[in-house]
This record gives C-alpha cells, sequence and structure tokens, in this order.
DNA sequence: TAGTGAAATAGGATTGAGTACTATTAAAGG
DNA sequence: CCTTTAATAGTACTCAATCCTATTTCACTA
C-alpha cells in the first residue's frame, strides 16, 4: 500500500496548477478561502512529495523561496529580482553540458548545471526605477 | 562623512577572504572565536554592504544561504545539492545573453542570466550513494 | 460492509536565517 | 579634545520550513 490517494493532495493539486509558479505558502494561503483545516506542513509536504514524485518540479531559485511548477517539462524561466514572481521563457532547452565541463572544480562531481533569467516583473517596473 | 573604517569591517573582511564562499553565519562563527563580541546583525549587514559597494559578490544560489566571495571578478560555481557548499569553476566568463533572449515572458524585462553548476562536493559523495 | 493496519493529516512546537529597533559606542573632521 | 553622526551590540521579532505525535482516513481484505 503506496501513494495513497487523500483529498488534500487533489485540492493542493489544484491550487498548484491554478496558481502561477507559487510557494507553499501561496498555495496555503489560497486554500484557506475553500479549506480552512488544510495543515502548512501538509502544503510542504505534498508539494516536495509531488517533485519527488515527478509530478511537479521544484524550482529553487536563487533568492526567493522555493517555488512549484506542474509542467514538469524542462523549461527555462525569468524570475522578478524584486519580489520573486516566476515566468516561464519560450526558449528551445538546451540539454547538455558545455563538454569543457568534465573539468571540476576542487573535486566537486559536477552533474548538471542550470540557467535562470532574472529581471523584474511588470508589476514591479512600476515601482522600482 | 560616509563609509566609515571600523575594526569589525576588517575583521568581517578578514573571514571573508579566510573561508570558503561563506555564508553569513559562518563568518559570524568563525569570529565568536577571536571576536565573541561582535553582533550577529553586523556581520550580515557588513556583508550586504560589501556586495553593495563592490567589494564582494552575494551568491544566491538556489536552495542555500546566501554566500559572499571576495573575488569580485565574474567567474561561475558550482554547488553541492546536499550540503550548499560552493567552489569555483575554471572555465572563461560568457558575458553575453543569448540575442533570442529579446523574447520576454509574460511582460518581464529581462536583465540577465545566471548560470550554476551543481553536484556533489568531495564531503558529500562519500556520505550520499 | 465492517474491520484493521498503515499511511497521511492537523495543528502546535521548534528551528534557523535574516531583519528591525534602539540605546550606546567610536570614527574622523575640525 | 570635542562634536557629530555613522556604525555597532544586543535583543526582539518575522517567517519559511521542519519536527512531532495524537488522530484521522484511505485501501485492502474477510
Amino acid at each position: 500500500m503506496q501513494e495513497r490517494q487523500t483529498k488534500q493532495k487533489s485540492v493542493i493539486y489544484e491550487a498548484l496548477c491554478t496558481l502561477d509558479h507559487p510557494t507553499a505558502t501561496e498555495v496555503y494561503a489560497w486554500l484557506q478561502e475553500t479549506n480552512p483545516t488544510i495543515s502548512r506542513a501538509t502544503v510542504f509536504r505534498v508539494l516536495a512529495g509531488f517533485a519527488d514524485g515527478g509530478k511537479a518540479l521544484e524550482l529553487r531559485m536563487a533568492g526567493s523561496d522555493v517555488r512549484y511548477d506542474f509542467n514538469t517539462m524542462k523549461h527555462y524561466h525569468v524570475h522578478c529580482r524584486e519580489c520573486g514572481k516566476v515566468a516561464d521563457v519560450e526558449l528551445p532547452w538546451k540539454g547538455r553540458l558545455p563538454k569543457v565541463m568534465t573539468k571540476e572544480g576542487e573535486g566537486f562531481t559536477v552533474e548538471g548545471y542550470s540557467v535562470e533569467f532574472i529581471g523584474l516583473c511588470p508589476n514591479c517596473q512600476g515601482v522600482k526605477a
């Protein structure tokens, strides 16, 4: 008996698909309206489980909380340097490591790399110069 | 009267150069031995000030605390997916944005991008499979 | 359809990085 | 030396994320 289906998982997944690259806290806040008894710990655990089971991507972008993406296809993201908001970027995915990268830094085993774009979201463009 | 020189700044900079891509907390812990009265808030503020004034780089790598680098030359980093440790990567810096990137995601202004390599540090290679 | 064992949840406690606040200290110019 | 004011010490606070455990509830079975 494993991967038991629960109502919590169902509504959390719904939230994940409805909201735009949400953090666990954003999912929790959104669910408060319709499911006020859901536990914060449950939201964190279930989202992490989705990522672990391949049902979602876990976005650990520099300088912002962990965000989740129901779109599990590899794709690039921009994130706002002010508020941390994330959006998808329309660019073909380039999967391969540059071959020069067989070199290692100080004994590290290099498994991959990630590219992220940084900018300002529409909202923060108006606020900050 | 601005940018006043203090003993705290001096010893924090020394710690920054001695330790390897440290977090503010690591700097604070290291200084406890020699400067037990230094304040945690001071360490955070001074390091942020170094980054702001161009005396250090602020590394906001995915999934780890903010780290600082006394080497202000642009260069790549590997970071350990287990413990967050960071090391430099010997690769020529490629400064330019891919020109395709004029495309925007949902009205974002794209200002730049960052590349980071992910792997396992020597220490965590033994611990985890 | 009820019974039962295990997985999952609720919800409160806890951790730990980072920030806010303010009385006090000390750097630098006169 | 004295004054001005930036910077610090130290404590309180915030908030994401994790831990803990009694309780719930899913899913398998008789």
